[in-house]
DNA sequence: TCGCCTATATGATAAATATCATATTTAAAA
DNA sequence: TTTTAAATATGATATTTATCATATAGGCGA
């Protein structure tokens, strides 16, 4: 029994779609990397050829703007791929891809996947309805962009991190964003998304504990995200 | 030689790799429909079952907010496909596709496109290819949505439409949309974008002939679109 | 061709959001 | 612990964009 036969992603992604044999060829063509909170995995631009396994840790999908802004497309977590986009369309990385949490990743070269989506049918049709979702998620998001306020959009966001990361002990959010993250994330000023996070405080729909958010009135806040 | 062999969806899509067998297949197996400017292909929600080739034509998916605006995701133009990542997805449509000019589509159902999917490598990267197109496309317009201010975005979008649809011998945009429209294309109010078009006007970056447009500077327009 | 409806246009104003300035708090380093 | 830099917070203001009102023009059927 070797590793990547247990890892999660192995469990969660595209990759389970993989028979014993061709894990084994994936276990010997990885290797596996150690990422700090801050430091980034590829830079836009970068030429990867191949993917990332995040087996452990939170990653952020961003884009540096011309006035010094970070724009965050998404936020990667263990058991997901990262960087399929840039290798299938066979083009250097358009965004950049950092740690918000320390990182655990495997690399697999653009060989192996190459070989599994050819002789894989059931690995390709995963990978393909993988990528199909990030394009719904990315559609649904531009629409979300024009039709929606910012306070709408912070309300959307916050439910989201609590959805997909789950909060501590303290019921304070696990994932830990900067407000400049999660500004990027939600695409205003950081200002402004602290503004309304102070608003959202007020009217106890959250709780700010330090740098740390407490979700207190989840209905709320869905009923803020929804309205029209 | 039967028709599809010869059709402009199988020269430029990811159909071009299918072998003279399965375009035999598929013209057995594929309807063609005519549809009128304004009428739609498929709504939101519709479950489709398949996808649409584009033969002649253009089309628009978008999606209808609860303020009555619609909002533009994509335009589809000749020798592309239609409703792929829904019927990947195994999902009804998150989009509605209506034509903007007159149409003539082929509808090829989804067991057709597995079928091809499974047993043509070069196809299912082709498909693949182009879905990652569409992902690579809509990250940048989110980023675009952030960073930009209506004017720019405004230039980009002109731009962007002349480069795609061309222009008639008068020199005006061959693509002929709404202000609304193009309103949803940018994301932005009608009146905004008419008062924008009007502006643009009055700098000579853009002659306004009726209802149609003339883009008469494209490198000052190209320098708004860029500009910090 | 005329009248009518709709699309385009433009002005006035309101609302949302960004920007700049400056506290205040937090966390890390000395 | 003390010091210091960075993150968070909040006020004042400017800018962008939406909204509402109304005018004008274009195209289409009678």
């Amino acid at each position: 029994m070797n590793k990547c036969d247990q890892c999660i992603v192995r469990q969660l992604s595209s990759l389970k779609a993989l028979n014993k044999e061709e894990v084994v060829k994936l276990a010997n063509s990885k290797t596996t990397h150690h990422i700090k909170k801050g430091e980034a995995i590829f830079e836009e631009g970068e030429v990867t050829n191949g993917v990332f396994c995040v087996k452990d840790g939170v990653g952020k999908l961003s884009k540096l703007s011309a006035n010094g802004k970070d724009q965050i497309i998404k936020l990667v977590k263990s058991g997901e791929l990262l960087g399929q986009r840039s290798m299938i369309s066979n083009e250097p990385a358009n965004l950049s891809a950092k740690a918000v949490a320390d990182m655990e990743v495997c690399f697999i070269p653009k060989s192996e996947i190459i070989h599994f989506f050819n002789n894989n049918n059931q690995f390709s049709m995963n990978l393909m309805q993988s990528i199909c979702e990030d394009l719904k998620e990315s559609e649904n998001d531009k629409i979300a962009l024009v039709q929606k306020t910012v306070k709408q959009r912070l309300a959307e966001t916050l439910l989201y991190l609590h959805n997909s990361f789950g909060e501590n002990p303290d019921k304070t959010l696990k994932i830990q964003l900067s407000r400049e993250e999660l500004a990027g994330m939600i695409g205003t000023a950081t200002e402004s998304c602290i503004r309304l996070l102070s608003d959202f405080n007020k009217l106890n729909l959250i709780e700010l504990v330090g740098k740390k958010i407490v979700l207190q009135d989840l209905k709320a806040l869905k009923k803020i995200a929804e309205q029209l």
